[in-house]
DNA sequence: GAGTGGTCTAGACCACTAA
DNA sequence: TAGTGGTCTAGACCACTCG
């Protein structure tokens, strides 16, 4: 029922005005509340402006963006969307016993091996991102060999471990690029690079995996929307 | 009514688990729809996490975060929560024409003078932040020498612009420090600094002012919660 | 089975904007 | 003043979790 609503980005595209929660309620046969529950989620995204006594408009600036800073990432998305063909180059898949700080971060013991996912995300053959993941090897239901590592990480982790991703927190920084950046991302010695350091939970706080991630913001920019008040 | 719930943040630290939503509702004399619509913005920011079937409950891992991603940033919150006491160098406010670019970002005429805005934020006297603002003249209600530095961007806008602002769109980057970052910033030459660029709209998508903001993540660390699914 | 959150309804009244 | 979105009510039924 609510994602129906996507078609807005498709039909409404006349003068930017949608019909009014009375007149879309109508029209798919729901009551209003409903209605103003489905305009919300689109509203939050900035997708939408409602306007008290007037009507409800498309922003047209926000629809052009991908990236939605508080919601899911998918690298290989954000690359399409920017008009590139994406694909992905896995350097290692590896099981070994975690550092002190990987298993302080999983809140695993040290004995605990952990599978260590190395790749690099491309658009039109050009390394945009260098990505690491570390997960506990006891969270996965099948062997690691079979693992499909051009699947998105939330994705990947669901399909072999079979537990949902709830939220992340992630710590955002500049750095200087190191030796394998030079050599993976094709970035000069010296250039500054994006670094997100992402910790995924599930619904019980419960520490899942984690990753680093290192964004060449010469070759893809990183844009998101930001709701204000 | 709605924020009466962030109560939630200091009371309801017994075990962790809220009151069932139809309690809540005969609590304070609402309906539960009410209460569903405070808990769902709650939910929205990770606060709460909410199980069909159990109950709702507190995540003091976001708890703990003070910067959302998607709303606002309040640098000298940001710095306080940090348990440090924010102060603002205000380094220039001039009266000029704007450049080419800055025109055309604020889709005005380039004859429009534009006030520029140029302030450092600090964590207990330390530099965090260098940040730059362009505000067409012509939105300004009052003299340019009245302006309040101290406020974040968007309180001053708002008190003397007298307009309200919607949403933000940014470009988020990595760049080496230049001359005035390796002043105002005490950093060193070839350090890596994080660059957000952002245009901020009102509600009819007009661009009102626009900001260069550079983050020293060595002193204040940026950590967000995202949601996923 | 009892209690929880998830979804939805059909109506009400208000604040606001535009013609 | 007519129509819009903003807020809220009192109830219903469902899917789910847990003891």
């Amino acid at each position: 029922m609510i994602l129906r609503y996507r078609i807005a980005e498709g039909t409404y595209t006349y003068g930017k005005r949608l019909p009014s929660e009375s007149e879309l309620a109508q029209e798919f046969g729901v009551s209003r509340a409903t209605v103003r529950a489905a305009l919300g989620i689109l509203e939050n995204e900035r997708l939408i402006t409602r306007r008290q006594g007037d009507g409800t408009y498309l922003n047209e600036r926000v629809m052009e963006i991908s990236a939605q800073l508080h919601s899911t990432w998918d690298f290989q998305c954000m690359i399409s969307d920017s008009g590139r063909t994406p694909s992905v180059l896995t350097l290692q898949i590896t099981k070994r016993a975690p550092s002190a700080s990987e298993a302080n971060i999983l809140e695993i013991p040290s004995h605990e091996p952990i599978i260590a996912l190395v790749r690099v995300f491309l658009a039109d053959l050009q390394p945009v991102i260098y990505s690491t993941n570390i997960i506990p090897a006891s969270f996965f239901v099948y062997e690691k060999e079979n693992i499909d590592a051009t699947l998105p990480i939330h994705y990947l982790f669901e399909k072999h471990c079979q537990q949902k991703i709830s939220y992340s927190i992630s710590d955002i920084s500049a750095v200087v690029a190191d030796d394998s950046l030079i050599t993976y991302l094709n970035v000069k010695p010296g250039d500054a690079i994006l670094k997100f350091r992402d910790v995924f939970y599930n619904p019980s706080n419960q520490p899942l995996l984690f990753g680093e991630s290192f964004y060449n913001d010469k070759v893809l920019r990183l844009r998101v929307a930001r709701a204000w008040g």
